[in-house]
DNA sequence: TATTATTAAATTGTACACAATTTAATTTTA
DNA sequence: TAAAATTAAATTGTGTACAATTTAATAATA
């Protein structure tokens, strides 16, 4: 391909429609997440809680792919609306460890339509659905 | 599927990889966008730049999914580093029209090799990069 | 044509996102 | 075991993102 006339086309970039999607898809969340008064980042947190229960911010952040700078202000805000707790390790005291309180597993059940109404707004076969998940999941492995 | 045990799993969402995903890869970019002091989102800018030279930020804005929130204070920072300029069309002066400069057109032929070197830290088929780029405009496409 | 409506950017405010640094706790090792 | 290295969060600083509002210009209409 010649350099100097293509390569540089957005067009011609795989990263960028996944930019672009992620990002309007994240905003069609945000009405119905805004209902339950959840961030995006907020409830991809509380998925992980409510599956976990309990986990230290480090291995949250490996499974969110975020890290302490994104994630310590953002539990304050969970802990600040009672949905999580947060404490020292008494066995590693550099350890924060993040638990579910009540309130937070009550949220559950507000949260529990959101993702079909979103998908709602979006027309996509099964199979294509299910091979982009795949697609995904290959390349976040392969960079790890 | 039972709602109140796996719906709510961060892996069976799809927009949660393609968050992680989207991020990762926007993250590989950065070592290389360092070097010509660009962030990704700037670089991105710069993409639409080089192909039309000249457009209003209503339509950058557009093609870029940013509104003028994001990008006004983007193009003040590409204006102070005489990448583009930035003018009120003497035609309909609520329109700003952004122009390439002569130093931005350069900058060019610095960039030409990050898509690929990029792209060379994760491996992916062309067949399944492709399936990715269709499947991903096509969500794009069935949001608008 | 004066008023109203619309449009395009800019501004404001909140919340990420992440690199780099700092702080404090724990391990390793000389 | 005391010093050095490592580790986990927190902090700092820069740069997005985007909803909502404001400002200014233009278009539509009564």
């Amino acid at each position: 391909m010649d350099k100097n006339s293509d390569t540089l086309k957005l067009e011609n970039q795989l990263c960028f429609p996944l930019y672009a999607c992620s990002k309007e898809i994240v905003r069609r969340y945000k009405p119905y997440l805004d209902e339950i008064d959840l961030t995006y980042t907020q409830y991809i947190t509380m998925m992980v809680m409510w599956e976990v229960k309990q986990i230290n911010v480090k291995e949250l952040g490996k499974k969110l792919f975020l890290d302490s700078g994104t994630l310590t202000p953002l539990l304050k805000k969970l802990e600040s609306k009672d949905y999580v707790k947060r404490e020292r390790s008494k066995h590693d005291e550099r350890n924060l460890i993040v638990t579910i309180t009540e309130k937070g597993e009550a949220l559950k059940s507000k949260a529990v339509d959101i993702p079909e109404k979103v998908s709602a707004c979006m027309t996509l076969s099964e199979d294509k659905a299910k091979a982009l998940y795949s697609v995904l999941y290959e390349i976040l492995d392969s960079m790890e």
